[in-house]
DNA sequence: CTTCATGCAAAACATTTGCAAAAAG
DNA sequence: CTTTTTGCAAATGTTTTGCATGAAG
C-alpha cells in the first residue's frame, strides 16, 4: 500500500517523500478533510510534520490532480481523495460531507450542460453540494 | 428604495439600523460579495462602517434568510442577494460569481432528489457551482 | 425604558512566505 | 550532483470575541 502510493505519486511526477506519502495516506484514510485536520492529524502521529509542508503538498496534490479541492461555505479548506464526478451531501456545520454517488444524477447534469453550451464560458468541473442535516435514528426506517 | 430595506428588514424581526441597510444596499448593488469586499467597500464610502459590525449583520441576515451564504473554493466568506435556486458559474480565480438561471436545470435536478429520498438525510438546500473559464472575445461568436 | 446592535481593539485562526538545510532521483 | 522539497519562524489576511456605548422600537 505504501509502494501502490509511492507509484501513484511518480505517475504523476511527484517525487515520493515520506511527507507526501503520509498526507495521501491521510486522506485515505478520511476520505474528505481540511487541510487543518490533516496537518493536526499527521502531527500527532508525527512531530516533524509542519504546517506549511502540509499545505505545500495539498497544493502539489491538487495540481497534479490526484485529489479534488471542494466547495465549502466554511472559511477552511477542504480535500478530496475521489476525483470522480459524485455529488456530496454537506452537513450544516460544514464539517462533514457525505459522498452521494449517482450515476445517474451526474449523468443527467453533465448531459443538461454538455448540451447547452454556455455563451462565453468554458465548463471545466461541475460542483453539486446538497446541503441536508442528518436525520436522528428514530425517525428513519 | 430605502424604505424598501426597512420593510425587509422589519419583516424579518431585523432592526432596520443604517448599517444593515448599508450591508443590505451594497450587496443588492453587487449581487454576490466577500464579506471584506462589502466592508472594504462601505467603510470608504462612510469610515465608521466596522468589520466587526459588517459580519454581525452579514451573519444575522443568513439566519433570518433574506441572503445567502456561498460555497466556495477561496477561504473567505462569499455572500449572495439572491435567495431563489439557481446555479453559478464560477470562475478559476474564486473572486466572482455569475448567475446562471436556469429553470430547467434546476428542475431537474430538484425533482430528481426529491423523487429519490435519500436514506438518513433531510434536504436542505442544493449548490450548483460550475467552474469555468471566460472564453476570451475573440474566441466567441 | 429595554433590548438589541454597534464600535473598538485585541485575539484567534488559517494560510502563505522566504530562505537555509536536507533529501530524492 | 542537481533539483525539489522540507522545516522553521515570522508575516499576512480574515474572522471572531468581549465589553462598554449608543440607538431602535
Amino acid at each position: 500500500m505504501r509502494d501502490d502510493v509511492k507509484d501513484i505519486l511518480r505517475k504523476h511526477d511527484l517525487k515520493a517523500t515520506p511527507q507526501r506519502i503520509m498526507v495521501y495516506g491521510k486522506l485515505l484514510e478520511l476520505g474528505h478533510a481540511s487541510a487543518d485536520m490533516i496537518y493536526t492529524q499527521l502531527n500527532k502521529e508525527n512531530p516533524e510534520m509542519t504546517v506549511a509542508t502540509t499545505y505545500n503538498i495539498l497544493e502539489s496534490f491538487v495540481k497534479a490532480g490526484i485529489i479534488k479541492r471542494l466547495f465549502s461555505s466554511t472559511n477552511k479548506m477542504f480535500f478530496d481523495i475521489n476525483t470522480k464526478p459524485h455529488c456530496h451531501i454537506y452537513t450544516e456545520t460544514g464539517d462533514h460531507y457525505t459522498d452521494l454517488f449517482d450515476p445517474k444524477l451526474t449523468e443527467i447534469i453533465s448531459d443538461y450542460l454538455l448540451s447547452k453550451k454556455i455563451r462565453n464560458f468554458e465548463i471545466e468541473d461541475v460542483s453539486i453540494e446538497i446541503v441536508a442535516k442528518r436525520k436522528n435514528e428514530k425517525n428513519y426506517k
